[in-house]
RNA sequence: CGGGGUGUGGUGUAACGGCUAACAUGCUUGUUUUGGGUACAAGUGACUCCGGGUUCGAAUCCCGGCACCCCGACCA
């Protein structure tokens, strides 16, 4: 994409009203805009995150055998009284249709999603399964905070598994754990992620949450300094020895990117999914959730691994791969890095071209600050020596590569996602 | 929901109850510059969040509302 036809800018100031450090950075770089209290939209950078984020996760979740589907936000009252969520939670966006009648904008999709697999499984054979969904939740917030972090409008992966019993259930649930410890490994921050106990719910004493470390956290974990594995703060007294047998912790500030636990048959009893079993036996489903925020894990890999310049985006999650940075704009320099940038589109790469007309101060302080993985420079010196230079992002490594070598490197890059 | 704070051009800020609401940035035009937000000039842009009140006079003081931020509570 040409720097030019993008409709957002940069900005200097920090807006006054977000002090969080993902807001602050994302909103100075074009990447979302504030509506109101915890709502943002995403722009076009931001956008490309988002969707990127959402391919890493989907091709996990197809590896564990994910089927995906895409439910309504606007949800039927009836489901959520039989399983009493819909007085019990202040956290609805209630609204009411023409004509009379309640619905309310869904935060979260256990209900619908076992009503409508009550269609569908009627025998052992049909279990287990495995359904997800990215989609928007919408929560009604005491207090939306920390930029997006927590809002009350945001895009969920949320899966949900069907199982014949416990012990099938379990098997399920280790897969999931291990395809969620790969999501944010891949994302960028697995070094910093654990994989962590917490409160459970009616049926198991824990569940397992995915905690970052980040100075902005809202949650404390204890993390096992021979492991990694964590224990929330709120659990912690229950353990004295890490699973592993070491009594060491280390005491972090933490966000809860990734959450997942067992539902037992609580869902499937609430609104009648069972199965027949071979002898011919009524039995309810055992189902279990997992579930990722997207804007949360966006705003995570914003908060910790930027740095003072700006954002810093893996190639996974990046908005572009490589961001073209074209200085000067003699006939020459712009017949070289025009060449140069359709090259790449051919090869496939996502590139971003900085073909404004302002100066190389501007265009290196955009480009720290959108924190593309990649930077290559195109100018008169470059085209003179043959040799482009390009620039890590995250390490600030120079490397000189020949024109006809460029887009190998690059792609070498690319690969290492 | 309890407590604290803040609302002024697109953005960030300034202005003792008193002149035509100032500065920076952005944007437009021209010249300049071309490897880290280049310099100069001329323009552009605000019912000072909304509604009342006090006053000769309100961005400024008072009351009410709304919005936003922070702390807490809450949070599968």
């Amino acid at each position: 994409m040409r720097q030019t036809h993008l409709f957002t800018k940069t900005r200097k100031e920090s807006p006054k009203d977000e002090t969080s450090k993902n807001a602050d950075l994302l909103i100075r770089a074009g990447f979302i805009h504030k509506e109101m209290a915890g709502v943002y939209d995403y722009l076009p950078l931001g956008l490309r995150v988002i969707k990127n984020i959402e391919g890493l996760i989907r091709k996990e979740m197809d590896k564990v055998g994910g089927q995906e589907v895409e439910l309504s936000s606007l949800q039927n009252k009836e489901i959520w009284e039989k399983t009493e969520r819909w007085d019990a939670k202040d956290i609805w966006f209630k609204t009411e249709l023409n004509g009379g009648g309640e619905l309310g904008l869904g935060f979260t999709h256990e209900e619908p999603l076992t009503q409508v697999m009550t269609n569908f499984v009627s025998s052992y054979k049909d279990l287990p399964l495995s359904v997800y969904q990215f989609q928007t939740k919408f929560r009604n917030e005491l207090r939306a905070k920390s930029g997006i972090m927590r809002g009350r409008e945001f895009l969920m992966k949320d899966m949900y598994t069907f199982a014949l019993d416990k012990e099938q259930h379990e098997e399920l649930y280790a897969k999931l754990k291990e395809a969620y410890i790969e999501i944010f490994k891949k994302a960028g921050i697995g070094e910093i992620t654990h994989p962590t106990k917490a409160l459970g719910g009616t049926f198991s004493p824990y569940s397992d949450e995915f905690q970052t470390e980040t100075g902005s956290g809202e949650d404390t974990i204890h993390v096992c300094t021979a492991c990694n594995i964590a224990y929330n703060e709120e659990v912690k007294g229950e353990f004295e020895k890490c699973t592993c047998g070491s009594d060491s912790f280390e005491t972090k500030k933490t966000v809860e990117v990734g959450n997942i636990f067992n539902l037992g048959t609580k869902f499937s009893e609430a609104l009648g999914l069972s199965y027949k079993d071979e002898s011919g036996k009524e039995n309810n489903v055992h189902m279990g959730s997992y579930g990722i925020g997207l804007g949360r894990l966006m705003g995570t890999i914003a908060e910790t691994l930027s740095d003072e310049k700006g954002l810093v985006w893996p190639m996974s999650v990046a908005p572009f791969q490589v961001h073209l940075v074209r200085l000067g704009d003699n006939e020459e320099v712009v017949r070289s890095a025009d060449e140069f940038y359709e090259g790449l589109l051919r090869e496939g790469v996502e590139v971003l071209y900085d073909d404004r007309d302002v100066s190389a101060g501007e265009k290196f302080n955009d480009s720290d600050l959108i924190g593309i993985p990649l930077r290559v420079v195109v100018s008169a010196k470059t085209v003179q020596s043959g040799e482009h230079e390009m620039v890590e992002r995250q390490s600030g490594k120079t490397h000189f590569v020949t024109e006809s070598s460029l887009v190998d490197t690059i792609q070498s890059y690319v690969r290492e996602i």
